[in-house]
DNA sequence: CATTGGCACTCGCGAAACACGAGTGCCAGC
DNA sequence: GCTGGCACTCGTGTTTCGCGAGTGCCAATG
């Protein structure tokens, strides 16, 4: 049904469509690509593309628009990703070295992308679920109120307040923090809940186990609440570059990028480093449907931290996209391992 | 030059123009408040008015549209303070008082600031340079790499890490531990940077005075660079709502949202809790000089931690803002206070 | 049977023309 | 100083209209 012909004309399409931003007709198609057929010719493709629904007519006497199903094909087999140039790729080394702790780093990636794609760019910080226990602090702030600290392999720093049932003394503190260093550290967080669950019942005296439940409990709700819960955005400035083609739904999509849960679910299929997912249009979360998003894991790959991805209009350069959020990817992740 | 009557014609026009978006004209005007004359008295008015710069029209044939200038003297002299409905309060509180920590609060606050106003909210952590330590932490990452942690008594953590020039034992970290805390607890940040310069001179050894060099170093680093820099926004959708009037405006205020710098400008003032400050159009920074900023710090009187600001076009509904902005603040200076 | 040139047809868009009406400024009268 | 009356301005919304890009169909061609 659709062969080669019809397929480089999608092509030709999608391209002239992303970067001149208007219905695309048959003439200009031959004129600016050597099809080597004439523009009658392209008419009967595109009336075929058009039956398959690849493309669309936005009104009878205009030239034809990709659909989303039509993205999603030139996603899929009709597009290669597109390198980064070299000074691109020297910019992005050389930026993201000079971070100097992991705040640092997430707030460069998320700058990096969005400028270089010039697209909205969101960066989630390496997942709690997916990380270690380096090391856990517990600071005493006053005789019934503790601090504790809890340092991931990552760098990740989580820190909540224990308001205790009673008072407790420099030295039980200091037994508090070998216990729980000796049960969690090294371990991964994912496991670590399960690892101090017990603690209680092994505490020696009453007033060691009403301390420790209060701990453990903090502790544990720490791991739930804020398992998955900072991500970082930049660039929705770049939603007005757009906004000819989607003038007032920039106004869903600024909401569903305030909603934490949205914007974790674009993160969701993306577990694997090697792999750029792209989702499109309809493929997306309420509010997003007008967008599509490009995103993958950073991390190792036997080790993925957490995702990271762009958004912007379904007329978006799929190709530079994706070529631009696999490297920062793979930067980031070096980084991180070495730091 | 200005009597009672014009002042009253003036508030008339902005609470107008603030709630229908349109420019007023005379008779619509004397319709909607009882002024008790004619519109061609109101028309004498305004033209006076407009002689004085408070208020302009578009174009000749259309009604009038308060100026900078025109809003400025209706904050100053001719508007009250909306204060919030018990509701409202009740919410706030409740809200409020559930958070958990000290990120909690803030996020709350921000998004809380953002639905009472329906405008850009933005929120200031707690700044360093106002707090004082409560503690300092560090943690052997490895022979050659530390971790410190620094506590406030706002309940900030912040941390950085630390490249030795060389390996140092479990015995000399506790020492440094002891030492910082020795020098820098309940002293105020902006004082213990001075407190700890001094360090290095005092090492009993060569090799504790290399250690305790970079150890300063990283620190005095992270006082400065991390002086006031963390902002939360949350409501940006609503720069949308009023997108009809101020279309194309949007992108250089998205873009200045992003730019700490020009966030912390908003600020500036903004040091007295008692007091809310109000910077309209051209009074504000480069890219923020189509709108208005309702700003005020919050904590106690005595010791202020940072600002908090609602952003949005100067037809604002300046005593709601200024209500909210107020309340807003007392109630956390308030939970921080307890906290 | 795919390809092509020709041709009539559709229809969105921009320009020009036009009527409407809100709003103004001015003035004479109270 | 206030008011009603009135002529005038001018932006907005609507309609009309011609242009032209783009299409679909068809008959001819290799």
């Amino acid at each position: 049904m659709l062969d080669d012909r019809k397929l480089e004309v999608l092509r030709a399409i999608v391209e002239d469509y992303v970067s001149t931003q208007e219905p695309v007709g048959s003439k200009a198609l031959v004129e600016r690509h050597n099809l080597g057929v004439s523009p009658a010719t392209i008419r009967n493709d595109m009336a075929a593309l058009e039956e398959e629904g690849y493309i669309a007519q936005p009104h009878t006497s205009a030239g034809r628009v990709p659909t989303d199903k039509g993205y999603r094909l030139f996603v899929d087999r009709l597009s290669t990703v597109k390198p980064l140039s070299s000074p691109e790729r020297r910019a992005i080394q050389t930026f993201l070295e000079g971070a100097a702790d992991l705040d640092d780093v997430v707030l460069r990636t998320v700058k990096l992308l969005a400028q270089l794609t010039r697209q909205v760019a969101v960066v989630q910080y390496p997942s709690l679920s997916r990380s270690s226990v380096r090391h856990v602090e517990v600071v005493m702030l006053a005789h019934t109120r503790l601090l504790l600290v809890l340092i991931t392999d990552t760098g990740r720093v989580e820190q909540r307040v224990v308001e205790l049932p009673m008072a407790v003394s420099d030295v039980s503190v200091a037994d508090l923090r070998a216990t729980l260093n000796a049960h969690m550290t090294g371990r991964p967080l994912a496991d670590a809940g399960a690892l101090i669950l017990a603690l209680p019942q092994q505490a020696d005296s009453p007033e060691e186990r009403t301390v420790m439940t209060a701990v453990v409990a903090t502790m544990l709700e720490t791991l739930v609440e804020r398992f998955e819960d900072r991500i970082v955005l930049a660039g929705t400035a770049n939603l007005t570059r757009n906004a000819y083609d989607f003038p007032f739904t920039i106004r869903p999509v600024l909401e569903a990028l305030e909603e934490q849960v949205t914007l974790l679910k674009l993160f969701g299929e993306a577990v694997d480093p090697t792999r750029v997912s792209v989702r499109i249009g309809e493929e997306n979360p309420e509010g997003l449907t007008t967008t599509a998003v490009v995103s993958t894991a950073y991390g190792a790959q036997s080790r993925p931290l957490a995702g990271l991805a762009v958004l912007g209009p379904t007329r978006m350069d799929y190709p530079g996209a994706i070529g631009a959020v696999g490297a920062v990817a793979r930067y980031v992740g070096q980084i991180l391992a070495e730091g």
